[in-house]
DNA sequence: ACCTGAACACCGTTCAAGT
DNA sequence: ACCTGAACACCGTTCAAGT
Protein backbone atom coordinates (compact mmCIF):
# COMPACT_ATOMS: atom_id res chain seq x y z
CA UNK A 1 0.00 0.00 0.00
CA UNK A 2 1.32 2.90 -1.10
CA UNK A 3 -0.51 5.84 -0.66
CA UNK A 4 -3.79 6.55 1.14
CA UNK A 5 -6.41 8.91 0.57
CA UNK A 6 -5.62 11.15 3.46
CA UNK A 7 -2.06 11.78 1.88
CA UNK A 8 -3.50 12.69 -1.24
CA UNK A 9 -5.79 15.12 0.40
CA UNK A 10 -2.92 16.65 2.64
CA UNK A 11 -0.32 16.44 -0.64
CA UNK A 12 -3.21 18.61 -2.63
CA UNK A 13 -3.36 20.83 0.11
CA UNK A 14 0.04 21.41 0.07
CA UNK A 15 0.40 21.55 -3.33
CA UNK A 16 -2.53 24.61 -3.55
CA UNK A 17 -0.94 26.23 -0.90
CA UNK A 18 1.94 26.71 -3.12
CA UNK A 19 1.24 27.26 -6.09
CA UNK A 20 -2.53 28.92 -5.87
CA UNK A 21 -5.65 26.94 -7.32
CA UNK A 22 -4.55 27.79 -10.72
CA UNK A 23 -1.63 26.12 -10.00
CA UNK A 24 -3.19 22.97 -8.08
CA UNK A 25 -2.91 20.42 -10.67
CA UNK A 26 -3.84 17.11 -10.91
CA UNK A 27 -0.44 16.44 -12.05
CA UNK A 28 1.06 18.63 -9.85
CA UNK A 29 -0.70 16.62 -7.40
CA UNK A 30 0.43 13.15 -8.65
CA UNK A 31 3.80 14.77 -8.57
CA UNK A 32 4.05 15.79 -4.82
CA UNK A 33 3.42 12.14 -4.41
CA UNK A 34 6.20 11.00 -6.61
CA UNK A 35 3.38 9.20 -8.75
CA UNK A 36 1.90 9.27 -12.49
CA UNK A 37 -1.17 11.58 -12.81
CA UNK A 38 -3.53 8.44 -13.23
CA UNK A 39 -2.94 6.53 -9.84
CA UNK A 40 -5.11 10.02 -8.08
CA UNK A 41 -7.98 8.16 -10.10
CA UNK A 42 -7.79 5.41 -7.70
CA UNK A 43 -8.60 7.69 -4.80
CA UNK A 44 -10.78 10.14 -6.03
CA UNK A 45 -13.03 10.20 -9.11
CA UNK A 46 -11.92 13.29 -10.19
CA UNK A 47 -10.62 16.69 -9.52
CA UNK A 48 -13.86 18.62 -8.16
CA UNK A 49 -14.30 15.87 -5.24
CA UNK A 50 -10.45 16.20 -4.52
CA UNK A 51 -11.05 19.90 -3.97
CA UNK A 52 -14.40 19.24 -1.89
CA UNK A 53 -12.31 17.04 0.45
CA UNK A 54 -9.41 20.01 0.64
CA UNK A 55 -12.10 21.87 1.40
CA UNK A 56 -13.56 19.89 4.33
CA UNK A 57 -9.88 19.84 5.62
CA UNK A 58 -9.59 23.54 5.75
CA UNK A 59 -12.53 24.33 7.83
CA UNK A 60 -12.11 21.23 9.99
CA UNK A 61 -13.63 21.80 13.36
CA UNK A 62 -15.13 25.83 12.85
CA UNK A 63 -18.35 25.86 14.25
CA UNK A 64 -17.88 22.88 16.66
CA UNK A 65 -16.99 24.76 19.84
CA UNK A 66 -16.09 28.67 19.09
CA UNK A 67 -12.51 27.30 18.03
CA UNK A 68 -9.90 30.20 17.26
CA UNK A 69 -11.39 32.65 19.05
CA UNK A 70 -11.06 33.15 22.69
CA UNK A 71 -13.88 34.17 25.20
CA UNK A 72 -13.54 37.87 25.53
CA UNK A 73 -15.85 37.72 28.79
CA UNK A 74 -16.36 34.56 31.25
CA UNK A 75 -19.95 34.49 31.31
CA UNK A 76 -22.43 32.20 29.17
CA UNK A 77 -22.38 32.98 25.34
CA UNK A 78 -25.46 34.22 23.50
CA UNK A 79 -26.59 32.57 20.22
CA UNK A 80 -25.10 36.14 18.45
CA UNK A 81 -21.91 35.87 20.00
CA UNK A 82 -21.22 32.11 18.96
CA UNK A 83 -22.41 32.66 15.62
CA UNK A 84 -19.94 35.95 15.67
CA UNK A 85 -17.11 33.76 17.07
CA UNK A 86 -17.70 31.06 14.07
CA UNK A 87 -17.69 33.43 11.51
CA UNK A 88 -14.26 34.67 12.61
CA UNK A 89 -13.13 31.43 12.94
CA UNK A 90 -14.65 30.13 9.44
CA UNK A 91 -12.46 33.41 7.84
CA UNK A 92 -9.32 32.63 9.63
CA UNK A 93 -9.55 29.16 8.36
CA UNK A 94 -10.02 29.68 4.75
CA UNK A 95 -7.21 32.65 5.04
CA UNK A 96 -4.98 30.36 6.59
CA UNK A 97 -4.41 28.34 2.87
CA UNK A 98 -3.94 29.97 -0.22
CA UNK A 99 -6.78 30.44 -2.09
CA UNK A 100 -8.65 28.56 0.89
CA UNK A 101 -12.08 31.25 0.70
CA UNK A 102 -12.60 30.11 -3.26
CA UNK A 103 -11.96 26.22 -2.60
CA UNK A 104 -14.16 26.22 0.66
CA UNK A 105 -17.06 28.96 -0.90
CA UNK A 106 -16.87 26.82 -4.17
CA UNK A 107 -17.59 23.14 -2.24
CA UNK A 108 -19.98 24.99 0.64
CA UNK A 109 -22.60 25.84 -2.51
CA UNK A 110 -22.47 22.19 -3.40
CA UNK A 111 -24.23 21.24 -0.22
CA UNK A 112 -25.83 24.24 1.20
CA UNK A 113 -28.05 23.82 4.14
CA UNK A 114 -25.76 20.41 4.93
CA UNK A 115 -22.34 21.64 5.76
CA UNK A 116 -21.79 21.32 9.88
CA UNK A 117 -20.67 25.15 10.13
CA UNK A 118 -24.44 26.05 8.44
CA UNK A 119 -26.20 24.05 11.03
CA UNK A 120 -25.03 25.37 13.90
CA UNK A 121 -24.93 28.93 12.47
CA UNK A 122 -29.07 28.10 11.79
CA UNK A 123 -29.16 26.96 15.76
CA UNK A 124 -28.26 30.11 17.13
CA UNK A 125 -29.36 32.73 14.15
CA UNK A 126 -31.90 30.77 12.27
CA UNK A 127 -31.68 29.17 8.83
CA UNK A 128 -31.73 32.44 7.02
CA UNK A 129 -29.27 34.22 9.47
CA UNK A 130 -26.92 31.75 9.21
CA UNK A 131 -26.60 31.95 5.31
CA UNK A 132 -26.47 35.46 5.36
CA UNK A 133 -23.62 35.31 7.69
CA UNK A 134 -22.29 32.72 5.51
CA UNK A 135 -22.48 34.20 2.05
CA UNK A 136 -20.95 37.70 3.76
CA UNK A 137 -17.99 35.92 4.95
CA UNK A 138 -17.04 33.92 2.12
CA UNK A 139 -17.17 37.04 -0.42
CA UNK A 140 -15.15 38.43 2.29
CA UNK A 141 -12.84 36.22 2.58
CA UNK A 142 -12.42 35.66 -1.19
CA UNK A 143 -12.20 39.29 -1.91
CA UNK A 144 -9.64 39.22 1.03
CA UNK A 145 -7.09 36.82 -0.68
CA UNK A 146 -7.80 38.41 -4.12
CA UNK A 147 -6.26 41.86 -2.88
CA UNK A 148 -3.65 40.13 -1.22
CA UNK A 149 -2.89 38.01 -4.53
CA UNK A 150 -2.73 41.44 -6.10
CA UNK A 151 -0.38 42.60 -3.67
CA UNK A 152 1.73 40.41 -3.73
CA UNK A 153 2.16 40.50 -7.16
CA UNK A 154 2.48 44.41 -6.72
CA UNK A 155 5.12 44.16 -4.29
CA UNK A 156 7.57 42.05 -7.21
CA UNK A 157 7.07 45.62 -9.22
CA UNK A 158 7.61 48.08 -6.69
CA UNK A 159 6.19 48.62 -2.72
CA UNK A 160 4.33 51.73 -4.37
CA UNK A 161 3.05 51.75 -7.94
CA UNK A 162 2.42 55.21 -8.82
CA UNK A 163 -0.59 56.37 -6.56
CA UNK A 164 -0.52 60.29 -5.93
CA UNK A 165 -0.77 61.24 -2.49
CA UNK A 166 -0.89 58.31 0.15
CA UNK A 167 -3.65 59.27 2.37
CA UNK A 168 -3.68 57.50 5.28
CA UNK A 169 -3.90 58.73 9.06
CA UNK A 170 -6.37 62.14 8.73
CA UNK A 171 -9.17 59.87 8.22
CA UNK A 172 -8.42 57.07 10.05
CA UNK A 173 -8.63 54.55 7.08
CA UNK A 174 -5.81 52.90 6.35
CA UNK A 175 -4.61 53.21 2.71
CA UNK A 176 -3.62 49.47 2.45
CA UNK A 177 -6.69 47.73 0.85
CA UNK A 178 -5.88 44.28 2.50
CA UNK A 179 -5.56 45.96 5.86
CA UNK A 180 -8.49 47.76 5.44
CA UNK A 181 -10.56 44.30 4.92
CA UNK A 182 -9.37 42.70 7.74
CA UNK A 183 -10.48 45.91 9.91
CA UNK A 184 -14.04 46.02 7.87
CA UNK A 185 -14.94 42.79 8.24
CA UNK A 186 -16.07 42.63 11.81
CA UNK A 187 -18.23 45.68 11.11
CA UNK A 188 -20.35 44.59 8.05
CA UNK A 189 -20.37 41.15 10.69
CA UNK A 190 -22.18 43.38 13.73
CA UNK A 191 -24.46 45.07 11.10
CA UNK A 192 -25.77 41.85 10.19
CA UNK A 193 -25.96 40.78 13.91
CA UNK A 194 -28.10 43.61 14.99
CA UNK A 195 -30.32 42.82 12.16
CA UNK A 196 -30.86 39.69 13.41
CA UNK A 197 -31.09 41.01 16.70
CA UNK A 198 -33.87 43.56 16.03
CA UNK A 199 -35.40 40.92 13.50
CA UNK A 200 -35.34 38.62 17.05
CA UNK A 201 -36.91 41.35 19.04
CA UNK A 202 -39.82 42.43 16.75
CA UNK A 203 -40.64 39.00 16.61
CA UNK A 204 -40.48 37.94 20.38
CA UNK A 205 -39.63 34.45 18.54
CA UNK A 206 -36.70 32.50 17.95
CA UNK A 207 -34.53 34.42 15.41
CA UNK A 208 -35.90 31.09 12.28
CA UNK A 209 -38.48 33.24 10.59
CA UNK A 210 -40.41 29.85 9.63
CA UNK A 211 -41.29 27.72 12.74
CA UNK A 212 -42.23 29.19 15.91
CA UNK B 1 -10.68 45.39 -40.48
CA UNK B 2 -12.10 42.30 -39.17
CA UNK B 3 -13.11 42.32 -36.05
CA UNK B 4 -13.69 45.00 -33.11
CA UNK B 5 -13.14 44.47 -29.52
CA UNK B 6 -16.42 44.88 -28.27
CA UNK B 7 -17.09 42.19 -30.67
CA UNK B 8 -14.61 39.74 -29.03
CA UNK B 9 -16.32 40.59 -25.73
CA UNK B 10 -19.83 39.82 -27.04
CA UNK B 11 -18.53 36.56 -28.84
CA UNK B 12 -17.03 35.79 -25.28
CA UNK B 13 -20.22 36.49 -23.70
CA UNK B 14 -22.29 33.79 -26.03
CA UNK B 15 -19.86 30.90 -25.56
CA UNK B 16 -20.23 31.56 -21.47
CA UNK B 17 -24.03 31.34 -21.80
CA UNK B 18 -23.77 28.33 -24.19
CA UNK B 19 -20.55 26.55 -22.75
CA UNK B 20 -20.37 27.75 -18.99
CA UNK B 21 -17.22 29.14 -17.19
CA UNK B 22 -15.20 25.82 -17.45
CA UNK B 23 -16.15 25.84 -21.73
CA UNK B 24 -15.10 29.50 -22.31
CA UNK B 25 -12.04 29.15 -23.46
CA UNK B 26 -10.18 31.39 -25.55
CA UNK B 27 -9.45 28.86 -28.36
CA UNK B 28 -13.69 28.68 -28.55
CA UNK B 29 -14.50 32.05 -28.44
CA UNK B 30 -11.85 32.98 -31.40
CA UNK B 31 -13.80 29.64 -33.37
CA UNK B 32 -16.84 32.04 -32.10
CA UNK B 33 -15.42 34.60 -34.63
CA UNK B 34 -14.07 32.50 -37.27
CA UNK B 35 -10.40 33.23 -36.10
CA UNK B 36 -6.96 31.27 -34.85
CA UNK B 37 -6.79 31.85 -30.98
CA UNK B 38 -3.59 34.01 -31.56
CA UNK B 39 -5.86 36.84 -33.31
CA UNK B 40 -7.73 37.32 -29.75
CA UNK B 41 -4.44 38.51 -28.45
CA UNK B 42 -4.57 41.59 -30.70
CA UNK B 43 -7.33 43.07 -28.42
CA UNK B 44 -6.80 41.64 -25.21
CA UNK B 45 -3.36 41.12 -23.18
CA UNK B 46 -4.65 37.30 -21.86
CA UNK B 47 -8.02 35.65 -20.69
CA UNK B 48 -8.46 37.46 -17.39
CA UNK B 49 -8.95 40.86 -19.09
CA UNK B 50 -11.61 39.41 -21.38
CA UNK B 51 -13.12 38.58 -18.28
CA UNK B 52 -13.06 41.42 -16.73
CA UNK B 53 -14.89 43.21 -19.71
CA UNK B 54 -17.51 41.06 -19.77
CA UNK B 55 -18.61 41.37 -16.07
CA UNK B 56 -18.33 44.89 -17.29
CA UNK B 57 -21.07 44.18 -19.47
CA UNK B 58 -23.04 41.71 -17.51
CA UNK B 59 -23.85 44.19 -15.25
CA UNK B 60 -23.82 47.33 -17.21
CA UNK B 61 -26.27 50.19 -16.08
CA UNK B 62 -27.12 48.18 -12.58
CA UNK B 63 -27.39 50.64 -10.10
CA UNK B 64 -27.77 53.53 -12.40
CA UNK B 65 -31.31 54.59 -11.56
CA UNK B 66 -33.00 51.66 -10.32
CA UNK B 67 -32.89 49.39 -12.94
CA UNK B 68 -34.90 46.40 -13.47
CA UNK B 69 -36.86 46.38 -10.60
CA UNK B 70 -40.20 49.17 -11.09
CA UNK B 71 -41.27 51.48 -8.40
CA UNK B 72 -43.79 49.83 -5.75
CA UNK B 73 -44.78 52.91 -4.38
CA UNK B 74 -45.08 56.34 -6.28
CA UNK B 75 -43.20 58.25 -3.66
CA UNK B 76 -39.67 59.50 -2.88
CA UNK B 77 -37.11 56.72 -2.48
CA UNK B 78 -34.95 56.45 0.73
CA UNK B 79 -31.77 55.40 0.63
CA UNK B 80 -32.52 51.77 1.92
CA UNK B 81 -35.42 51.13 -0.99
CA UNK B 82 -32.67 52.56 -3.43
CA UNK B 83 -30.20 50.24 -2.06
CA UNK B 84 -32.02 46.97 -2.05
CA UNK B 85 -33.28 47.31 -5.58
CA UNK B 86 -29.76 47.85 -6.76
CA UNK B 87 -28.95 44.92 -5.11
CA UNK B 88 -31.79 42.77 -6.78
CA UNK B 89 -30.93 44.14 -10.00
CA UNK B 90 -27.32 43.32 -9.52
CA UNK B 91 -28.74 39.19 -9.05
CA UNK B 92 -31.22 39.29 -11.78
CA UNK B 93 -28.36 40.60 -14.04
CA UNK B 94 -25.61 38.02 -13.10
CA UNK B 95 -28.40 35.26 -12.88
CA UNK B 96 -29.12 36.51 -16.57
CA UNK B 97 -26.29 34.91 -18.12
CA UNK B 98 -25.04 31.29 -17.25
CA UNK B 99 -22.24 31.55 -14.52
CA UNK B 100 -22.75 35.01 -14.25
CA UNK B 101 -22.27 35.51 -10.61
CA UNK B 102 -18.47 33.79 -10.66
CA UNK B 103 -17.46 35.91 -13.26
CA UNK B 104 -18.66 39.25 -12.04
CA UNK B 105 -17.69 38.34 -8.48
CA UNK B 106 -13.61 37.64 -9.20
CA UNK B 107 -13.68 41.01 -11.19
CA UNK B 108 -15.24 42.73 -8.79
CA UNK B 109 -12.80 41.50 -6.23
CA UNK B 110 -10.01 43.03 -7.67
CA UNK B 111 -11.50 46.65 -8.02
CA UNK B 112 -13.32 46.68 -4.65
CA UNK B 113 -14.39 50.07 -3.73
CA UNK B 114 -13.99 51.54 -7.39
CA UNK B 115 -16.86 50.05 -8.99
CA UNK B 116 -19.56 52.02 -9.68
CA UNK B 117 -22.55 50.21 -8.23
CA UNK B 118 -20.70 49.71 -4.97
CA UNK B 119 -19.52 53.64 -5.20
CA UNK B 120 -23.49 54.47 -5.80
CA UNK B 121 -24.50 51.75 -2.74
CA UNK B 122 -22.27 53.50 -0.64
CA UNK B 123 -23.73 56.63 -1.23
CA UNK B 124 -27.16 55.44 0.40
CA UNK B 125 -25.55 52.97 2.83
CA UNK B 126 -21.91 53.72 3.91
CA UNK B 127 -18.89 52.10 2.32
CA UNK B 128 -19.48 48.95 4.99
CA UNK B 129 -22.97 48.66 4.17
CA UNK B 130 -22.25 48.74 0.93
CA UNK B 131 -19.91 45.88 0.76
CA UNK B 132 -21.78 44.43 2.90
CA UNK B 133 -24.82 44.01 0.46
CA UNK B 134 -22.22 43.46 -1.91
CA UNK B 135 -20.63 40.20 -0.92
CA UNK B 136 -23.83 38.89 0.24
CA UNK B 137 -25.35 39.30 -2.89
CA UNK B 138 -22.60 37.97 -4.83
CA UNK B 139 -21.95 34.77 -2.50
CA UNK B 140 -26.02 34.38 -3.11
CA UNK B 141 -25.81 34.38 -6.63
CA UNK B 142 -23.36 31.82 -6.95
CA UNK B 143 -24.78 29.90 -5.09
CA UNK B 144 -27.85 30.26 -6.77
CA UNK B 145 -26.36 29.77 -9.97
CA UNK B 146 -24.59 26.56 -8.46
CA UNK B 147 -27.79 25.21 -7.50
CA UNK B 148 -29.12 25.79 -10.90
CA UNK B 149 -26.54 24.05 -12.62
CA UNK B 150 -26.68 20.46 -10.24
CA UNK B 151 -30.26 20.41 -11.31
CA UNK B 152 -29.80 20.41 -14.48
CA UNK B 153 -27.53 18.09 -14.01
CA UNK B 154 -29.58 16.32 -12.23
CA UNK B 155 -32.64 16.76 -14.18
CA UNK B 156 -31.08 14.91 -17.03
CA UNK B 157 -30.47 11.72 -14.37
CA UNK B 158 -34.15 11.64 -13.35
CA UNK B 159 -36.64 14.37 -11.87
CA UNK B 160 -37.23 12.19 -8.82
CA UNK B 161 -33.72 11.80 -7.25
CA UNK B 162 -34.47 9.45 -4.55
CA UNK B 163 -35.26 12.18 -1.89
CA UNK B 164 -37.76 9.74 0.24
CA UNK B 165 -40.60 12.24 1.07
CA UNK B 166 -41.04 15.44 -0.91
CA UNK B 167 -42.07 17.69 1.50
CA UNK B 168 -43.83 21.05 0.81
CA UNK B 169 -46.73 22.76 1.11
CA UNK B 170 -47.47 22.15 4.83
CA UNK B 171 -44.77 24.40 6.28
CA UNK B 172 -44.78 26.74 3.66
CA UNK B 173 -40.98 26.14 2.74
CA UNK B 174 -40.49 25.02 -0.94
CA UNK B 175 -38.64 21.42 -1.46
CA UNK B 176 -36.53 22.35 -4.44
CA UNK B 177 -33.50 24.20 -3.25
CA UNK B 178 -33.38 26.32 -5.87
CA UNK B 179 -36.38 27.80 -5.44
CA UNK B 180 -35.98 27.88 -1.83
CA UNK B 181 -32.55 30.28 -2.80
CA UNK B 182 -34.59 32.70 -5.19
CA UNK B 183 -37.37 33.01 -1.99
CA UNK B 184 -34.68 33.59 1.03
CA UNK B 185 -32.67 36.30 -0.91
CA UNK B 186 -34.59 38.99 0.00
CA UNK B 187 -34.99 38.16 3.63
CA UNK B 188 -31.25 38.57 3.60
CA UNK B 189 -31.25 41.45 1.81
CA UNK B 190 -33.65 42.36 4.17
CA UNK B 191 -32.13 41.55 7.59
CA UNK B 192 -28.84 43.27 6.82
CA UNK B 193 -30.92 46.64 6.00
CA UNK B 194 -32.44 46.58 8.90
CA UNK B 195 -28.85 46.10 10.64
CA UNK B 196 -28.01 49.20 8.49
CA UNK B 197 -31.62 51.08 9.72
CA UNK B 198 -30.97 50.24 13.63
CA UNK B 199 -26.93 51.77 12.88
CA UNK B 200 -28.43 54.46 11.36
CA UNK B 201 -31.05 55.56 14.16
CA UNK B 202 -27.73 55.01 17.06
CA UNK B 203 -25.27 57.54 15.74
CA UNK B 204 -27.88 59.77 14.10
CA UNK B 205 -25.52 60.54 11.65
CA UNK B 206 -25.75 59.01 7.51
CA UNK B 207 -24.72 55.77 7.71
CA UNK B 208 -20.99 56.10 6.86
CA UNK B 209 -19.69 55.71 10.06
CA UNK B 210 -16.47 57.66 9.36
CA UNK B 211 -17.12 60.55 7.39
CA UNK B 212 -20.28 62.13 8.39
C1' DA C 1 -5.41 -2.46 -3.66
C1' DC C 2 -2.36 0.57 -5.74
C1' DC C 3 0.19 1.95 -9.48
C1' DT C 4 2.54 2.53 -14.52
C1' DG C 5 2.66 3.92 -19.44
C1' DA C 6 0.65 5.60 -23.10
C1' DA C 7 -2.71 7.91 -25.20
C1' DC C 8 -6.81 11.40 -26.24
C1' DA C 9 -8.65 15.67 -26.55
C1' DC C 10 -7.95 19.62 -24.94
C1' DC C 11 -5.77 24.34 -22.67
C1' DG C 12 -3.40 29.73 -22.58
C1' DT C 13 0.09 32.19 -24.66
C1' DT C 14 4.01 33.64 -27.82
C1' DC C 15 5.93 34.99 -32.03
C1' DA C 16 7.43 35.47 -36.62
C1' DA C 17 5.19 36.39 -40.65
C1' DG C 18 1.60 37.85 -43.76
C1' DT C 19 -1.94 41.76 -45.78
C1' DA D 1 -4.52 47.29 -37.63
C1' DC D 2 -5.83 42.71 -37.80
C1' DC D 3 -4.86 38.17 -38.65
C1' DT D 4 -2.43 33.27 -39.80
C1' DG D 5 0.44 29.17 -38.73
C1' DA D 6 3.13 26.86 -36.00
C1' DA D 7 4.94 25.96 -31.87
C1' DC D 8 5.65 25.53 -26.44
C1' DA D 9 4.47 23.97 -22.20
C1' DC D 10 0.92 22.59 -20.16
C1' DC D 11 -4.15 20.44 -18.71
C1' DG D 12 -8.01 16.40 -16.87
C1' DT D 13 -9.23 11.89 -17.71
C1' DT D 14 -9.30 6.99 -19.51
C1' DC D 15 -7.68 2.46 -19.86
C1' DA D 16 -5.17 -1.66 -20.48
C1' DA D 17 -1.68 -3.68 -18.06
C1' DG D 18 1.40 -4.68 -14.26
C1' DT D 19 2.38 -6.24 -8.94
Amino acid sequence: MRNTLADVVSAALRVLDENGLEGCSMRRVAAELDVQPSALYHHVPNKQSLLALMADVIVDGVGERDAGVPDEDGGGHSGMALARNACLAMRSAMLAVRDGADVVATAAAFRLGASAVEQRLAEWVGADGARTLLFYTFGQAQSTQTHRHAASLGALIGPESGRAGQRSGTNGAPSDPVLELDASFERGLDIILTGLESEHRATGAPTNGILH
